[in-house]
DNA sequence: GATTACATATGACAGTTGTCATGCCGGGAA
DNA sequence: TTCCCGGCATGACAACTGTCATATGTAATC
């Protein structure tokens, strides 16, 4: 089969093809350091596969297997990630996306899903697989935009302004998300929402 | 060489650990999932070097590599790490480290880098010869240890508590740190303050 | 057509936060 | 020993934050 590795820490990136060209079976035709350029690289490369890591600059992984289905392409996605935030699974699942694998399972068990997908099956970490039922993710698109700058340290009229709105508006998103996420201030409100990916 | 791998994310140490073994000259002994591990593992196995990470839990790369220089034990410590924070790497020159590579590098490097400190030698990421010259740590004990907690999202009243200050000599703490740090308020503080590697 | 959810806004209030001046104590450097 | 630094504290003040009641408009849903 014929594989990308995307994955932005060349390190891991070097490692994985390197391992995975080393079996028989798999052939790794392309290596992305961003998410534009694995999606570059499969419309242009028509592989099987691609291995995917999330948390890329440019496009994140989801970002590029959403599009990738809108494109009805066929390349399978198995998405790589050290992260087990039900938002991500969720969010990769409504993508179509085949594998989900955490970096800290074995390598052993990426071919061994890489295998699974290409024949049709899927291949989930056995620690995400309940995470289907877990909790949706409760904040509004505003509520997350507000949140998002809140937690890069900017106050209420900043955020105001960057998003054309009222100073008051601000604080009412945030005391809502706040309240939403059973958090005390804005601080550990952002880190809860982080935490389960509800602002990726 | 005789080489230790520690590395708690499972992939990245499985594949690095893979791909050193192919190595003729390079043989692993040993592989390590957190830091006391890895330091069991250098006192009982012996090894010439240990490729370390820094954050790992119960114990960091650093404070391994600490332990290590005070035991006076041979083992030479390569640190394999994904930021390039300034107070990480001024703390691992003062430690001994004789090798510091970023996880971005290429896997090539790696290799690399392990045989030069095996000959005697140094091997530090381009990107990182710099910082030796950058700035210090400017906070004190007290300001980083409240800093922290604010960025875990606790507000003044509950610092207070956990460390039998004041309420009021926290916020001066706080404030001191905001401004020593150029921040607006706790939260870049926090931030700025994590991308240098001052709160670990 | 009524209900519900979201985006938006205002004004008021209490509580928290950031700043500053000022003070005390202990340890180390000049 | 005197002086400064760090740790610790207080009180006061302005600014920011979190909450609430209340209001309008626009979709979607029932």
């Amino acid at each position: 089969m014929r594989v990308i590795v995307a994955e932005d820490q060349g390190m891991l990136r070097g490692a994985l093809s390197a391992l995975l060209d080393l079996e028989d079976d798999i052939e790794v035709v392309g290596q992305a350091a961003d998410g534009e350029q694995a999606l570059r690289m499969i419309e242009t490369l028509d592989p099987d596969l691609c291995v995917m890591d999330i948390e890329m600059p440019k496009l994140t992984g989801l970002d590029v297997a959403e599009r990738i289905k809108e494109a009805k392409h066929g390349c399978k996605v198995v998405i790589l990630t050290t992260f087990s935030r039900s938002g991500y699974f969720q969010r990769a699942m409504r993508a179509g996306v085949k594998g989900f694998l955490l970096k800290d399972s074995p390598i052993d068990e990426l071919g061994a899903a890489l295998r699974s997908v290409h024949g049709g099956g899927r291949a989930v970490s056995p620690e995400l697989a309940m995470q289907l039922w877990e909790a949706e993710n409760p904040l509004t698109e505003r509520e997350r935009e507000v949140l998002k700058l809140a937690g890069a340290g900017l106050g209420a009229g900043e955020i105001a302004s960057r998003l054309f709105l009222s100073h008051g508006t601000v604080r009412n998103y945030l005391s809502e998300a706040i309240q939403k996420l059973d958090a005390k201030n804005r601080i550990e409100a952002t880190l809860i929402a982080e935490r389960n990916g509800w602002l990726g």
